[in-house]
RNA sequence: GGGCCGUUAGCUCAGCUGGUAGAGCAGCAGACUCUUAAUCUGCGGGUCGCAGGUUCGAUCCCUGCACGGCUCACCA
């Protein structure tokens, strides 16, 4: 008792004694072992007159165990689910069920057997052969109540899939709703590329970066804020349809719908704008709800979503109009927006003082602080103001305004997307200008990226770009709260 | 970062106005050949998140800390 002990519980102890009992007769259950397994569980259930009185092999977790005297049930869990496999004596032999019976819930087992049904109708397995694949050494937590504490669902995330089957199928739609993306985007056309995680400018999106560093360059690096700048050069080089599904970096708060490390998907599209990705955003996410949730209709949070297309389109300053009854379209100067700001309550919405905002600075704030949040139903909202969208084209006839739409779900954005802006000297004045910003105090103005400047300079095509957040769509797809809910191991504070 | 709430057995949770703790599941022993939150009998299992303070005495009151949840702020 020298040394700190794990302290185990007195259900942990009992395990361990019977794992050496288990090694000393030759029986380990860690030594190494395959099995050939034939069926899944739903499988089986599902195709019961084709299999009935069939032998199948199964292999899973052992999440019940009801031992009635001379016969006994195991609920048996594997990938698709739970099945019943029935045991007794005869099937097995005298001894081997004594055996058996020592084993434990949570423990992993393989089960060879014949398919029947029980009198009370339910699809089961009758063992003739069973095998202990591997001893599970910590208690399951409580069967009927499953694992609850929300820490410990995020931290333990295997206890979490073990316990509750509807994390396992949330974790499942994500995959099928990935998967939609790519095969919608891979039919037509589109190359799927990887572009860096780490480098030496994080630009491309408005956030703060983690900072890291490479030894061997002795070089401070950081973790991308977004893959928009290289997925562009891309399109320089003439791949004309590119994606990227990946994970993105951002070091700022995490709440419900915040973690700092999301995925995204960014796409862009050659000699295409900004309609073209509206209607694509339409397509992708209502075929990603029809694979998922096999309709565009979806229930998130009570509230039922229709992701069919077409989705409403709003200008930001109709947006504006709309749910804050304030007119911008009159407004021909800063001057005069600061004086609407004043007069309708936004100079804390603002993040600069009142005298650096800009018309377009005003414009979003009162959307953010009047709209955004009403718009329940897929909305998209254009033309952005150009101060706050450096990569953007200008609007014909209105050089303040931009060709850039975000859709917004539930009153959350999900995409923003852009007539991306390829004049390379504009694009210059537009990263000076972010840079005027970051000595005002903003330090998430967009980092100047001179290579991705001169790529423009060799020549980028008229381009329509987006990003969608996945996570989010994700979210509304399986009727997630939190942002955790839909990311396997989601990001937290180490215990102390 | 602010506010509110939580942290008690492996798990899910009780625990009154302060007198060092209970249930169900799980575990152990036993009974039971169609159970499925199986049932029945009996028995074990706790540094009440951590550290201080008040008190004769703290799971309970106070302070600080840690972790988590919600929320506001921040955040395209």
């Amino acid at each position: 008792m020298e040394e700190a002990e794990i302290a185990l519980s007195e259900q942990q102890l009992v395990r361990r004694e019977k794992l050496l009992k288990l090694q000393a007769e030759g029986r380990d259950p860690f030594a190494a072992v395959r099995w050939n397994h034939s069926h899944h569980s739903s499988f089986i259930k599902q195709n019961f007159e084709a299999l009935e009185n069939q032998d199948v092999s199964i292999a899973g977790r052992i999440m019940s165990f009801r031992d009635i005297g001379k016969a006994s049930f195991i609920d048996l869990q594997d990938k698709e689910g739970r099945i019943q496999v029935y045991l007794n004596a005869e099937g097995l032999g005298a001894e081997e069920y004594a055996h058996v019976k020592s084993w434990d819930m949570g423990d992993i087992i393989g089960v060879e057997g014949y398919v029947f049904k029980t009198r009370r109708g339910e699809i089961s397995v009758h063992a003739k052969r069973m095998e202990l694949l591997t001893k599970a050494l910590e208690p399951l937590p409580e069967k009927y109540h499953g694992l609850r504490d929300p820490e410990q669902r995020y931290r333990r995330r295997y206890l979490d899939l073990v316990m509750n089957s509807q994390v396992m199928e949330t974790f499942k739609k994500r995959t099928i709703i990935i998967k939609a993306f790519r095969d919608y985007l891979d039919n037509v056309g589109y190359l799927e590329v990887e572009t860096p995680v780490l480098s030496t400018i994080a630009s491309g999106a408005a956030a703060r970066p983690f900072v890291t560093k490479s030894n061997a360059l002795n070089l401070q690096l950081y973790l991308r804020i977004a893959t928009e700048l290289y997925l562009k050069r891309c399109i320089v080089g003439g791949m004309e349809r590119v994606y990227e599904i990946g994970k993105n970096f951002r070091n700022e708060g995490i709440d419900i719908r915040h973690n700092p490390e999301f995925t995204m998907i960014e796409l862009y599209q050659a000699y295409a704008d900004y309609n073209d990705m509206m209607e694509l955003c339409e397509n992708l996410c209502a075929s990603a709800a029809l694979k998922a949730c096999g309709s565009t209709k979806v229930n998130y949070q009570g509230t039922e979503l229709e992701f069919a297309a077409p989705w409403r389109r709003l200008s930001m300053m109709d947006a504006v109009r709309e749910y804050g009854k304030i007119d911008f379209s009159s407004v021909k100067n800063d001057e005069e927006a600061r004086e609407l700001a004043k007069k309708h309550g936004l100079v804390e919405e603002l993040k600069k003082k009142l005298e650096d905002c800009s018309k377009g600075d005003i414009l979003n704030a009162a959307f953010e602080k009047f709209a955004e949040k009403e718009l329940i139903q897929p909305t998209f909202i254009l033309d952005y103001p150009a101060d706050i969208s450096p990569l953007t084209k200008q609007k014909p006839g209105d050089p303040s305004m931009t060709e850039r739409f975000e859709a917004f779900v539930y009153g959350r954005e999900l995409a923003n997307a852009y007539s991306e802006l390829n004049d390379p000297i504009v694009q210059m004045d537009r990263f000076n200008q972010q840079a005027k910003e970051r000595e005002l105090g903003d330090d998430e103005a967009y980092m100047l990226d001179e290579d991705f400047v001169s790529s423009l300079e060799v020549g980028m095509p008229p381009t329509g770009g987006m990003g969608i957040g996945m996570d989010r769509l994700i979210m509304f797809l399986t009727d997630s709260y939190s942002i955790r809910d839909v990311i396997l191991f989601p990001t937290m504070k180490p215990v102390q």
